[in-house]
DNA sequence: GCTTGACTTTGAGCACACTCTAAGTTTTAT
DNA sequence: ATAAAACTTAGAGTGTGCTCAAAGTCAAGC
């Protein structure tokens, strides 16, 4: 088990460049990360795990100040107070998320029903080309005509 | 019913800013907004329904150069060619969309667990404080030690 | 000893999506 | 007639999160 990446193998490892990585050490994202002996970089599995975890949060939309206070409190160690703000933070945005996810839920529902849509209409226009059936200009393509029988010659 | 809205109607009714709504419209997002004889823009139905979509695509992520795509499409009326690329849009936003659903899913999983850790780490501290117990000053607040029956006097 | 390649730092630059400013017009109320 | 409110335009400015550039250091191989 590889146990010490460079930058280079970390970015790789977490889908970051090595731009983003120093970034977010110079922002206080992350801690100073050790350094060997030529003042390269070394990461190690604990700096990887606060990473993807950092990385979670940044993919669900929590934006870095809030990120940057989690970590702070992360470095004042475990008191009360640190423990229950982080706490805190994470329960807040944790329904930030459930509330997003029913909401893209919604969306991916009306997605689906759009979906639908645009097939039925694909399949009017393949009618109309091969028999020269009119059918409506529907800009607003939210009240597509409804699937009928084949026209009786 | 109130069947059209000045700038500042359509912008509460849909939780944008008079801003945005012009931004919109310059830029091409929704086409030019009829408008009465002095000027003022006037929104309809039928633009509200069309930027209530829209909201619902970019709350999603979809980036405003795609929805500009999608809206120079419909602008192109029910062709064939205007119809199916206007599905695939939809069809692989929705894809991308269950992806970060899934994902989400698991993100909030996580917290979950970290947030019933943050819990049984306040009630150790709470005991510590009450008993001089010592605990393990866990920097990663990743491994939490497991609560344990209280201590025997 | 010189080149190559991977790293280092500081600071500037960029893309995106707004957001606001300034100056002007039009309608309504006093 | 004048003031106030709501709108108009073009264009400049802002915040977020990277992303890149320039100049330098260091170790390994030829």
């Amino acid at each position: 088990m590889i146990t010490s990446l460079t930058i280079q193998q970390a970015a790789k490892a977490c889908g970051l460049t090595v731009h983003t990585l120093r970034y977010y050490e110079r922002i206080g994202l992350i801690g100073p990360v050790p350094r060997q002996a030529n003042r390269h970089r070394l990461y190690h599995a604990e700096d990887m795990q606060w990473l993807e975890f950092l990385l979670k949060l940044r993919t669900t939309g929590l934006p870095i100040a809030q990120m940057l206070r989690y970590a702070e409190l992360r470095r004042l160690g475990n008191s009360i107070e640190s423990v229950s703000e982080r706490k805190a933070m994470l329960a807040q945005h944790t329904r930030t998320l459930e509330a997003t996810l029913i909401n893209m839920q919604q969306t991916i529902a009306i997605l689906h029903g759009k979906l639908a849509m645009y097939t039925e209409m694909e399949r009017q226009l393949n009618a109309t080309t091969a028999t020269r059936e009119e059918y409506s200009d529907d800009r607003t393509a939210e009240h597509p005509t409804p699937p009928h029988p084949p026209t009786r010659r």
